[in-house]
DNA sequence: ATGGCTACGATCCGTAGA
């Protein structure tokens, strides 16, 4: 089965490319981040028409979450329970025999900012959210836009990006505290190419320099990690006209 | 030079993304 991540930067934007790229991927369940459109504003029935069940937990304007499955959603939860945010980062549920949650972490703006301080909390939040669902919840997965760079080989230009939001080390040591839960990041269980990323400014032909960050993670706990056959980034949507400025992500799990 | 796109919701610019 096939596990996808995918910041859409709008969905309504975006739909024309979703709705090919679900029938060419064939993902059997997606996480999709950026919204931007509240529940009403989601284009339920297309999707649905597509052959997904849906789970939305949308914004306007801004951020904005949801969940795409070939098979029914149950036990949807938003938010992180506890964590009281108006910001619509977070949603989970459970489909076949996993958990899945879709998250679309905090970017921070800029190191030292309020929304930098803001995000340094929320990842603390979230840390604490995994540690009860994974008691809960063995079969784990957890997939969406970190906006962390964990590594400087997840940075096409270290130098550059040295202590920079996404790149610097609180946020580092914050992603990193989510992998002590236990969770593995899918894309690093593989022998991976050089330079594979995720997102690329829309600015300065960032995306034909292949000047870019890798930010979009799928976390698979232990079980599912064992069951991983495959995490890679798919750019072909990248190249249309009018992308989202970040690529899918999909990881390929063995049945149990 | 701190810019450069893109989306949105407000109007014909400001906010935010990353």
């Amino acid at each position: 089965m096939k596990l996808a991540t995918w910041n859409v930067n709008s969905i309504k934007v975006r739909l024309p490319q979703l709705l090919p790229w679900l029938a060419e991927a064939k993902p059997d369940v997606v996480c999709l981040q950026e919204l931007k459109t509240e529940d009403a504003g989601f284009p339920r029935e297309a999707l649905e028409a597509a052959g997904y069940a849906c789970a939305v937990h949308g914004q306007r304007t801004y951020n904005g979450v949801a969940l795409l499955a070939r098979s029914p959603l149950e036990d949807v939860v938003a938010g992180i329970p506890g964590f009281d945010d108006p910001q619509k980062r977070v949603l989970a549920a459970s489909v076949l025999d996993l958990r899945v949650m879709c998250v679309y972490c905090p970017n921070g703006q800029a190191v030292g900012s309020d929304k930098y301080e803001y995000k340094l909390q929320w990842f603390a939040a979230l840390r604490g959210y995994l540690e009860s669902e994974l008691k809960a919840h063995p079969n784990l997965a957890v997939a969406g836009d970190f906006n962390v760079a964990p590594e400087d080989r997840d940075v096409h230009d270290p130098k550059a990006w040295e202590g920079q939001v996404l790149a610097s080390e609180p946020e580092r040591a914050a992603w990193r505290a989510l992998l002590a839960t236990g969770l593995k990041d899918s894309f690093r269980l593989f022998e991976q190419p050089e330079k594979i990323f995720s997102w690329w400014d829309y600015r300065m032909m960032a995306f034909r320099r292949n000047a870019g960050l890798r930010i979009d993670h799928v976390l698979l706990s232990e079980p599912l990690a064992a069951r991983c056959v495959a995490s890679v980034v798919d750019k072909a949507p990248r190249r249309l006209e009018r992308p989202s400025d970040h690529a899918p992500l999909i990881a390929e799990l063995r049945t149990a």
